[in-house]
DNA sequence: ACCTGAACACCGTTCAAGT
DNA sequence: ACCTGAACACCGTTCAAGT
């Protein structure tokens, strides 16, 4: 959207001195910049890491500079998160519907495995177009697979709040492996209230990739059209 | 644990003067009016909406005096959170185990969305006791079922993971029956990138219950003993 | 068109003190 | 044992101004 330049650049003069005279001398500021400096920051310090003055201070500008490209700190969220939850498509080889579905949804797990944070914040924010993406993808696939129009909509939301559930559950218990020790030595230690997931280790159970591909095929065995 | 008290009370003269001088005098402060007075908040503005300050106006005590009862605001989360999961037991009439397993899960359900901040706050917090026991209750169902050993676990984070999904997503979704008609708008706007979601209305499927018990149904019959 | 600092109305919590 | 106010180090955002 900027507009044109000049087409012939002086960039060799700038390219020798300002570099010289401030050696990290920052780019302008951008959208793009912003919302890249946001992720980092978000993976870095959490949700609650986020701050206007701090994402700022490592964009090197003043806080109210960046309400000149951003609505407010709710549309950073938003920004930050669509940003992250890009599809970069199918692999090449060619696939049953299942293999396909299966697919999309690990893809957007992994996705927001790579940035726990996004998982929480998800269901709280508007759909942005990446999300929208995915779910158009799903539902064309679905279709195709010959599951009946009526029933796409409600395949489509129990996928999602199964692999919302299982991504928001695996983000927060790994955020803290010690808090979760200590849950299970509070268990043992309270072992006559709750002798059954006492014994059988609940809080230790660590196969998380496992049990969700367990748990899908359940979800696709009884989605599947007869 | 209050210190026993002399049999011989005063409670007379009390009640005669003290109601007229200051007809709304508070009770003492104490951790369970506090615990409850922080759901009052919740449900009515939301987990942004309880803040230490406000929660003393309630009270009508100073801030500080708070932390006597009480840690620090997290603590306030965690008491708030388990109070509202408190499980209230099977109906009278005898079930087989899957009606069980069902009425379990969709009165878990049913608490978190009568206080919807608690579906998000869940899986970012530590367990509490009254979790701990559904958790435990589920388990021995399972068991009792003949789930085998070595399945429990997976089947019930399988389950876990989809009612908190499923009830995290329509918690959310509910608070904002007008960002969804906005969403779906947006879309319209945009079908030619979203043509099937847009022609199957999918952010304006309603249809929550249904859906989650028919995604629950499938679930099931995976996680049945043969 | 883009950036800035001062100021406002908030936060959670420490501390030293009151009864 | 229980409660308090002042103070500190933070927030997001408005506004009026600079270039």
């Amino acid at each position: 959207m900027a507009a044109k330049r000049s087409g012939r650049s002086k960039r060799g003069i700038n390219e020798r001195l300002q570099p010289l005279q401030e050696p990290r001398s920052e780019p302008p500021l951008s959208r793009e910049r912003i919302v890249a400096t946001a992720v980092e920051l978000l993976d870095a310090q959490g949700v609650d890491g986020l701050t206007m003055r701090r994402l700022a201070d490592r964009l090197g500008s003043g806080v109210m500079s960046l309400y000149w490209h951003v609505d407010n700190k709710e549309d950073v969220f938003d920004l930050a998160l669509d940003s992250v939850l890009e599809y970069r498509g199918p692999p090449q080889i060619a696939q049953d519907w299942r293999g396909e579905v299966v697919h999309v949804l690990e893809d957007w797990r992994a996705s927001m495995l790579r940035h726990p944070w996004s998982a929480t914040l998800l269901p709280r924010r508007a759909l942005g177009p990446n999300i929208l993406g995915r779910l158009e993808l799903l539902s064309k696939t679905l279709s195709r697979a010959g599951v009946a129009d009526a029933d796409v909509n409600a395949a489509i939301w129990s996928l999602w709040n199964y692999v919302m559930g299982a991504t928001i559950t695996r983000a927060s218990f790994d955020l803290s492996d010690d808090d979760r020790a200590a849950a299970q030595q509070r268990l043992t230690r309270l072992s006559e209230r709750y002798p059954t997931i006492e014994r059988s280790r609940l809080l230790l159970d660590n196969d998380w990739d496992g049990a969700f591909k367990n748990g899908l095929g359940f979800l696709l065995d009884g989605l599947s059209p007869k």
